[in-house]
DNA sequence: AATTATGACGCT
DNA sequence: TAGCGTCATA
């Protein structure tokens, strides 16, 4: 029977923007502090408070004010203001260098929000396991187990030492893994505080969404371990709300539905019946959650998908004019510009889409979209402006802007890798990589509705077996996909000029997750040994440089062609052709490196 | 006038 | 795909 057998961790930063104020302020450590949000109406608005001020009382959400009286010596940090919006750059520098230690430590390391990470250990885990390590409590030392809620340093320690005892003896409930699961995290949280300065809790179990779970138990600085065994009695007494992804609509639904409180009292309820209720999907994905199987993979994923600036403009502060408007066009383009300059520099991308968001007075949201050409604070600025006066009613030679605006965000986004300069940008415009998706079979309920890749279906390994019956908790078939390269992939990348292709290829997901070959190949940027001879010059590259090199070839070529037509070019294009000099330039001297 | 700014992702 | 809605967390 194949399950799941993967160990997952979620860090989880102790209220982060505090600890990154008390980082640079090591006065207030020990004090209860919180960070509030850039008005000073009552006070500000708390968005992070630290445990020391909890003990009190004082809440995220709360007025600055409301806090002091809860908790005479509450200390208020305030969040960095420039142009009088919220900068945030503070906490994501602090983030970087969390992320920094981890993505150093491990392969698979998932940034699921700017103080949280999921960490898949499975490979890890199984390594450790070679070196026969012999633990003791002493490893330990923040380490407690889901379901026991222990309230001495002794009755921990006493529960905790059985249970370490159990499965290095006798591992017959598969708890070792967790155990060395736990193992590491210790360590790492260990390297985060000596390399950060920060504290954090984590959870580790079998899957996300226990990891996460169980992350909330023991905090701050401590970690839990969630075990298999432990599902039903802790799901039984878990309100339906705490699971990640029922915290809104979708979790008062399950609530109302079901007439249920508590997660657990989900599991009398037969597939049908959930999905019935809940779509065939989050039916099957709840069907499946509460007998512990959630197979969202661990993505490595380090940058951010898009970046955005926003900002509210309540009641009177409303933007009613066109002046004004266009200030916080210019305002929020030039928090954009900023943060997109850098991550060009440092991850060698660009954004091609420019996403505008504004909230009217007639309470509609409008969402409207424009390339990107270029970054220029004056042509964001300028395509926001341009995009909200389509939804003024008022004349166009007045000032005043109707319906009034209450909100206005930009974002940044779409984004192709691998490009250095503009003009060779558009020249790539097309190489994108894709993501592979690798489908596989197993004894779990199918979530997917359908099969996306049709050149697959008729492979052995991808043969259908609808559920018969729906009072099992493991039957059927279930496809994965999975966001990762391929050796294969890798290979056409390289001998396809150009055209990047993605191809899909079948894998038994158990063999993928099982054999340490396909985990280590999984991780394209920490392995240093896969070089590849290029075609054209003959160099040997590695396999993850790649798609660089052969833009280096291609934009050669290019300029060979183009020299041959230059006299026909006129002047005013010269200086175009000079910044593909440079452009040139600078592949060369990525060669000469090479 | 007041939970604000920012992310990711799903649905159609 | 574009645009809108949902969920989440500092």
């Amino acid at each position: 029977m194949n399950i799941d057998h993967r160990v997952i961790a979620l860090i989880d930063m102790d209220c982060f923007y505090v600890q990154v104020e008390q980082r640079l302020q090591p006065e207030f450590l020990g004090k209860p502090c919180g960070v509030s949000q850039y008005y000073t109406w009552k006070g500000g608005g708390l968005i992070a408070v630290n445990y020391e001020a909890r003990d009190f009382g004082v809440k995220r959400g709360m007025r600055g004010e409301q806090a002091k009286e809860l908790c005479p010596d509450f200390h208020i940090f305030h969040v960095q203001e420039v142009n009088g919006k919220a900068n945030l750059n503070r906490y994501r520098d602090a983030s970087a260098d969390v992320f920094r230690v981890l993505n150093a430590n491990f392969k698979l390391v998932e940034k699921a929000s700017i103080d949280e990470a999921y960490i898949d250990l499975t490979e890890d885990v199984q390594k450790l396991k070679d070196k026969k390590l012999q633990l003791t409590i002493n490893d330990f030392s923040t380490t407690h187990l889901a379901g026991f809620t222990t309230k001495t340093e002794d009755e921990r320690i006493e529960i905790l030492n059985k249970w370490l005892n159990d499965c290095q003896l006798d591992d017959e409930k598969r708890n070792y893994d967790l155990l060395l699961g736990a193992y590491l995290i210790e360590q790492i949280r260990k390297k985060i505080k000596d390399q950060t300065g920060f504290f954090c809790s984590a959870g580790i179990a079998r899957n996300k969404i226990l990891a996460k779970l169980c992350c909330g138990f023991n905090k701050p600085k401590k970690q839990t371990i969630f075990t298999q065994s432990d599902i039903d009695h802790i799901f039984d007494k878990t309100p339906v709300q705490k699971i990640q992804g029922l915290g809104g609509k979708a979790g008062e639904r399950v609530v109302e539905l079901f007439q249920v409180e508590y997660i657990g009292q989900l599991r009398k309820y037969s597939l049908d019946m959930l999905q019935t209720s809940m779509g065939e999907k989050d039916g099957c994905w709840l069907f499946n959650l509460i007998r512990g199987i959630e197979t969202t993979p661990v993505s490595n994923r380090n940058l951010y998908k898009s970046i955005s600036a926003s900002k509210n403009f309540p009641g009177k502060t409303c933007l009613d004019t066109i002046d004004k408007i266009r200030t916080w066009c210019y305002n929020l383009a030039e928090d954009v510009f900023n943060r997109l300059e850098k991550d060009r520099a440092e991850n060698k991308r660009r954004a091609k889409l420019l996403t505008v968001i504004c909230t009217l007075a007639t309470n509609e949201t409008i969402t409207r979209s424009c390339p990107i050409n270029e970054y220029s604070i004056d042509r964001f600025a300028n395509d926001t402006l341009r995009i909200l006066k389509q939804y003024n009613k008022n004349s166009l030679t007045s000032n005043i802007y109707t319906p009034v605006i209450h909100h206005i965000g930009i974002s940044a986004g779409k984004f192709l890798d691998n490009i250095n300069t503009k003009s060779i940008a558009d020249l790539f415009s097309k190489q994108t990589t894709k993501i592979e998706t690798i489908t596989s079979t197993e004894n779990i309920i199918n979530c997917q509705e359908e099969e996306e890749e049709e050149e697959d279906n008729n492979t052995e390994e991808n043969i259908l077996e609808k559920p018969t019956t729906t009072t099992l908790p493991i039957q059927g078939d279930f496809f994965r996909k999975f966001q990762k390269f391929d050796e294969q992939t890798k290979i056409q990348l390289k001998s396809e000029n150009k055209t990047t292709t993605s191809s899909s290829s079948i894998t038994s997901f158990f063999s993928r997750y099982t054999s340490n070959e396909n985990i280590l190949n999984c991780s394209p940027n920490k392995i240093d040994d896969h070089y590849i001879t290029c075609s054209k010059c003959h160099k040997s590259i590695l396999i993850w440089n790649m798609p660089e090199h052969e833009d280096f070839h291609y934009a050669h070529e290019l300029q060979i062609e183009e020299n041959k037509t230059n006299s026909i070019i006129k002047s005013s294009k010269t200086i175009k052709r000079k910044n593909t000099n440079q452009t040139l330039d600078s592949f060369i001297n990525k060669k000469s490196k090479m």
